[in-house]
DNA sequence: CGGCGCACCTGAGTGC
DNA sequence: TGCACTCAGGTGCGCC
């Protein structure tokens, strides 16, 4: 499910009912997620401690504890966190379970296990942190994200631009269905090399981004009020969605018959009239 | 360095 | 009903 609007929602979604919350006890699942559960560090570091805040760091969830310690959540494939009652019965594939001071919990599921769960000590915490933003890309909500940079991320390379978009490396957050979405808004073709593209062309895709990111998360908000215990499921099915997995459908825009290709391995939907070079 | 292919997993869907 | 096969929204490795 999880693309940066997915991630974000899920953030707001468990912001009220994990803020200044105690986790009480930690439990977890035999199977090895992408990594391995940090089980001694999330006795030694987070059970006992409490939430200070959650932010959003591309498609990962950073959950700070109030003696700076933080725990990593990233969501894979089919990851979901959910707050449910303690009591309620579980579902196959949770994974990790936080107990809170008032009978609450989260979960963590996650069928395909391309998820991951890291802890970051409070001592070491800084530098871990400063470590994993130096291979993050530009986040598409800030300052940095201007054509200019765009444009200059761009120049020494000559990948399709729906790689560039997806590279999480260049820019943070952008899966595969945005990344589809982004460039029909854009009128420009996913197999466009990236350093034949104008900083005109470089503000319009800059501009649809925040468009269509903007858009998706307001449309996984309106779930928000409904998160609790619903193992938030926010997303996708919520979005109109233009082109990705619309083969042979007719563009929105023309009517002329979607395509799918494979760019860098992803199956990539575009309309072949509409997006050009 | 840049770019590609593939592996890591499970489950849903398809065609025979 | 069963089997074999393909595909899925992410990431990071090894290889050229």
């Amino acid at each position: 499910m999880p693309e940066l609007p997915e991630v974000e929602v899920t953030r707001q979604g468990l912001l009220p009912h994990l803020l200044q919350r105690r986790i009480t006890t930690i439990t977890w699942s035999s199977k090895r997620l992408r990594l391995p559960i940090p089980r001694k560090l999330l006795h030694e570091s987070i059970q006992g401690n409490c939430i200070a805040a959650i932010d959003r760091r591309a498609k990962y969830l950073l959950i700070r504890m109030q003696d700076g310690s933080v725990l990593v959540f990233h969501l894979g494939m089919t990851g979901k966190l959910g707050v449910f009652p303690a009591a309620a019965p579980k579902a196959p594939h949770d994974h990790l379970r936080l107990q809170l001071d008032n009978e609450m919990e989260m979960r963590f599921n996650d069928v395909r296990r391309f998820g991951s769960i890291s802890v970051w000590p409070a001592e070491q915490a800084i530098m871990q942190e400063e470590e994993f933003n130096s291979n993050k890309g530009i986040e598409p909500f800030s300052p940095e994200f201007t054509p200019a940079n765009l444009v200059r991320l761009a120049r020494r390379r000559s990948m399709p631009v729906k790689t560039f978009l997806m590279d999480s490396r260049i820019i943070a957050g952008i899966g595969n269905i945005y990344a589809n979405e982004i460039l029909f808004a854009a009128s420009i073709h996913p197999q466009t090399k990236v350093n034949l593209l104008s900083e005109k062309q470089w503000q319009k895709i800059a501009d649809c981004c925040l468009q269509i990111l903007t858009r998706a998360i307001a449309a996984g908000g309106s779930t928000i009020s409904d998160f609790l215990g619903a193992s938030g499921n926010p997303g996708y099915f919520q979005l109109q969605l233009a082109v990705y997995g619309k083969k042979d459908e007719s563009c929105p825009r023309c009517g002329k018959t979607i395509e799918k290709d494979t760019i860098g391995g992803r199956a990539t939907y575009y309309c072949s009239n509409c997006q050009t070079m």
